[in-house]
DNA sequence: CGTGAAATGACAATATATTGCCTTTCAACA
DNA sequence: TGTTGAAAGGCAATATATTGTCATTTCACG
């Protein structure tokens, strides 16, 4: 105690005590308020987040599992659930990769389509305005700055061989989006 | 596209992605990292959590399912599965309440203690250590700020009545804790 | 003093999430 | 060319997480 180097890291720790309690909590309410935002049209937070993701304009032939999973930052055992219950319910088609056959190339049905741009988009616009209804644009970007580091940190954590393209797109993100 | 207005709206909508898009991953990334860290002694991210919660001087006499839900942001329904297991693995006790009949108060037991500072807080702290390499104490009393102001306005769309208990904590400590 | 609303936790059904193990396929090299 | 290691994804077991429903107990109020 009567050390200030001590103290000082004592304080450190107190401060990153305090934010990963917050983040776990974030994460809870996360999925629990973005998954209530989106319920009536049968979605949850994890379909949300794989229409998303197969929405983007670079991936219009499709995605297979593997991409997708490390795209979203989730195990493929995971993914393979969650896409055999959107292609249950019509949202997503599978089709075996012509260029390899251990593949399947995922991608959204037109009635997936439909649902995201025309029923789900606009709620979880809406869904947006009210998280971060008392930030502003610079908040914003702070934020995400803050997150992008820790999720570059964790990533590290999961995989200590870096020379991958995710890691790269991370880092590339994290210079653009610098706030300082 | 012409309405500087619409296209300061584009450009928070495209941020608040990003931003949802990036506490989404870290989500999926705290508890597979998380959980990875403290697999050695047979817990999760969630079993931390609910240590950590039961830790806690104020809270010696033991907390009932109903108060951990709440601290923790999870349905009493999910923590009565976690705390079945914790108190099959031996690191929690629950007893009836004398002074409500109704509620069972949870408790940490001897062996959990043990766990909990002997094996398990090391770890933990080596976790927000490498999380956390390059963040200053600055940085995360700004990054706890933005979390926290997060956490705030998704309990408003979780529970639109804010008279809560909980709700004033967080609107205390946003306070403490604001960096501007 | 009774009555009804609210709190507390149990049970069930469903959707995520992880690791571990397995088969199939591909790619690269001796 | 044949083997071998890595990549892709399926299956199983287990742990989280939600809502919905139910029985019991408490408490506030007439």
């Amino acid at each position: 105690m009567e050390n200030p180097s001590k103290e000082a890291k004592n304080l450190k720790l107190e401060m990153a005590n305090r934010l990963f309690f917050r983040l776990y909590q974030c994460a809870n309410m996360l999925h629990k308020t973005g998954s209530r935002a989106i319920e009536a049209e049968g979605l949850t937070t994890q379909q949300w987040a794989v229409l998303g993701a197969l929405s983007r304009q670079e991936v219009q032939e499709g995605m297979n599992i593997g991409e997708l999973a490390r795209y979203l930052m989730l195990s493929r055992q995971n993914l393979s659930g969650v896409i055999g219950r959107m292609e249950r319910d019509g949202h997503l088609h599978s089709a075996p990769d012509p260029n390899d056959r251990r593949s399947r190339r995922v991608r959204m049905t037109e009635s997936g389509q439909t649902v995201w741009r025309t029923f789900a988009l606009p709620k979880i616009h809406d869904y947006y305005s009210q998280v971060l209804q008392d930030f502003s644009l610079n908040d914003t970007v702070h934020a995400l700055h803050y997150l992008l580091k820790i999720l570059h940190n964790m990533q590290g954590i999961d995989q200590p061989e870096h020379d991958d393209a995710t890691e790269s797109m991370l880092a590339l993100e994290m210079n653009t989006e610098n706030p300082s």
